[in-house]
Parts: structure tokens; sequence; C-alpha cells
DNA sequence: ATAAACCTTAGAGTCAACTCCAGGGTCAAG
DNA sequence: CTTGACCCTGGAGTTGACTCTAAGGTTTAT
């Protein structure tokens, strides 16, 4: 039987975090002390771990009540269901995945767009792109800033057109 | 000038949002009428769109903010503020990025051990992983559910062993 | 003139998953 | 017998980006 503190502390978590998932019904304690104290068994240790391990893969709090529902009703439930669960995630987080390679793409174009140098942003290419109504980073002839590797080769030909290397 | 329900279509946002960029001070209509209603002029619908795009590459509110200040004052930053700005939210969509592969790569691995049949789920594999310390899918010859295209091969030689093809 | 469709405000509520707090009780060591 | 480390409870606060409500004022069309 273990404490908050020791179950809390061996599975690295705080007791904060225990009492919590106790009020949400994901693991109340087996027993409790006279004195009140929560004291948790091997076997609540174990609950723990799979709500752990299935935070771990992505699930939220409420699926992982659901899953922990199903894991004490075994008998009672297909493994469609429980694959069904999976699948669901998977699907949810492969959206999210898009999204976020969306943003990354956007982030690398307008990163390598500006040369990133200590010139005034009055032509940085990534303000302008965020001004104009293009998706892309749009490159309009001499008047925005420019990457650093070609800011070098360009140099003379952008003082000759009278351009602020940014 | 537009009315905020006006712009708010325009953009396909709600015009409680953009009451709400308002009380966060990112953007304030520039006149309002004498009813006191919000009058927005085309500069304060191009400074939505600047926002709208920011969020689109994924910066948070309080960095558009950021990032606006800076529109509004190009002359005393320099191209690295607004890169590092870039730069510094990738390094997050990268990180997230890391995660979310993580578990979509968790899922899979659970999903494709799973038969996903209508038997009991008492042997299901996906239940079995998340119960037992092991990171992976362990497989522990002839107890967990298996993948219906090896249900399938396999039927015989698991009935034989006495197995519940989960 | 009156209804529909708009607009105003301040302020509360939502979601997730904690995290912290005050004000108290319990327990082992010295 | 006191100190310090632990534990209890109920409830509030955090973060971010909205979203909604109530109670009213304005515009426009019929
Ligand atoms: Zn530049
Ligand atoms: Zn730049
Ligand atoms: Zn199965
Ligand atoms: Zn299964």
């Amino acid at each position: 039987m273990y404490r908050i503190g020791e179950l809390a502390k061996q599975c690295q978590v705080k007791a904060d975090t225990l009492r919590f998932y106790e009020k949400h019904g994901l693991l109340a304690p087996s027993v409790r002390s006279d004195a009140g104290y929560r004291l948790y068994s091997n076997m609540d240790a174990a609950r723990l771990r799979f709500i752990l391990r299935a935070k771990a893969v992505g699930f939220s709090l409420n699926e992982i009540a659901e899953l922990l529902s199903i894991e004490l009703d075994k008998a009672n439930w297909a493994c469609a269901d429980v694959k069904g669960m999976v699948d669901t995630k998977l699907v949810q987080v492969q959206l999210k995945l898009a999204e976020l390679e969306h943003f990354r793409d956007s982030l690398q174009s307008l990163s390598e767009a500006c040369c990133g140098g200590p010139e005034s942003a009055e032509h940085c290419s990534i303000l302008e792109a965020l001004e104009s109504s293009s998706q892309a980073v749009r490159r309009e002839a001499g008047t925005a800033c420019e990457p650093q590797i070609q800011v070098h080769a360009n140099n003379k030909a952008q003082a000759k057109l009278g351009r602020q290397s940014c």
C-alpha cells in the first residue's frame, strides 16, 4: 500500500494530479487509512500506469475513462470497440499533424525568405508576406529583403537598383 | 467603412471575435458611428487579414500582438527580430510535431496489433499493451488477439493451441 | 408603427488538465 | 512536546481563444 505522495513520486506525477484523477473518476484508492489517508494498492498503481500509458499515446482523460470502463468489463466489449477508439484517435492525430505540417511549411518559407540581418524591417519579406493577400511568400522583384546567401551574391546588383538590402 | 457584422462575414469570423480582438488590443475600429457602432476602414480590414494570416501560420494572439507592434514601427526593428520570432515559432511547431508523430506511431502499432473483430476484448492486444509495462506492443505467443490478416492464416493453428482468437 | 435584423455593454461560461491555496489534521523523530 | 514532513478538504486560479447571455438601443423595410 502506498500513500499518495509515494505513488505520485513512483509514477512521476504530483499528488494533486492523483486527487484530480480521483475527482474525475479515473482512479480511486481502494482503501483509506483511519486518518483518512488514501492508500493505493498494487492494482491501483497498475491502473495509474494504464492511465499514464494511454496518455502517452495521446488519449484525453475522457477517452481514458472510456478505455478504463472497457478494461473493467472486457468480456462485454469487442476488439472492434477498442480498435475503433484507437483508430478514431489516430485520425484526429493525423488531422492535427497535417495542420502542424502546414504551419511548419509556411513558417519555413517565411524564414527562408528573410535575410535575418540587423537592417531595418521596413522591407522585411516576412512582414510583407503577412500584409499581402497571397498565401505564398511573394517576391516582388527588388523590393523586399532576401535571404543572406543571396544578399552577398547580389549585393552590387541590388545597390545598382537603388534597393535597400534589408 | 464596414460595420462589425459586415467585416466579420467578409473575413469568416464572428462579430464576437472582433470584439474580443479589440478588447485584447489587436484590432480597434478607427471610427464609431453616432450611435456607437464600430466602423472599420479598409486599413482596419487589412490589419484583420494580417492577424488571420499570422494565425494561419500558427502564431498565438500574443505573438501576433507583438508582430503588429513591429508592423506599426518597422523602422525601429530589424529583420533579425522578425525572423527570430518566426524561427522560435518554427521550433515550437517542430517539437509539437515530433510529439504528435510519436502519438501517431504508437497508435498505429496498437491498431495494427488488434484484430478489430466482434470477439470479446478479453485478449485484446491493445488493452494488454496498455496494461503491461512495455512501451511497444508486446506479443506473448498465443495469448493476445492479432490482426485479421493473420487470423485467417493461423486460424487452425490457433484453434489447436486452445487459443481464443480474440 | 412595428417587426426583423442589426448593434451596444459588462460580465459569465467553456474546454482540458492540471495547479495552487488556506486552514486544518496526522505521524515519526529527537 | 515540538518540529517538520506528510496528509486532508473545498474551492479558486491558470492558459488561450473564444462564445454566449442579458438587457437594452438603432436601422431598415413594410
Ligand atoms: Zn531582411
Ligand atoms: Zn526580413
Ligand atoms: Zn482482437
Ligand atoms: Zn483487440
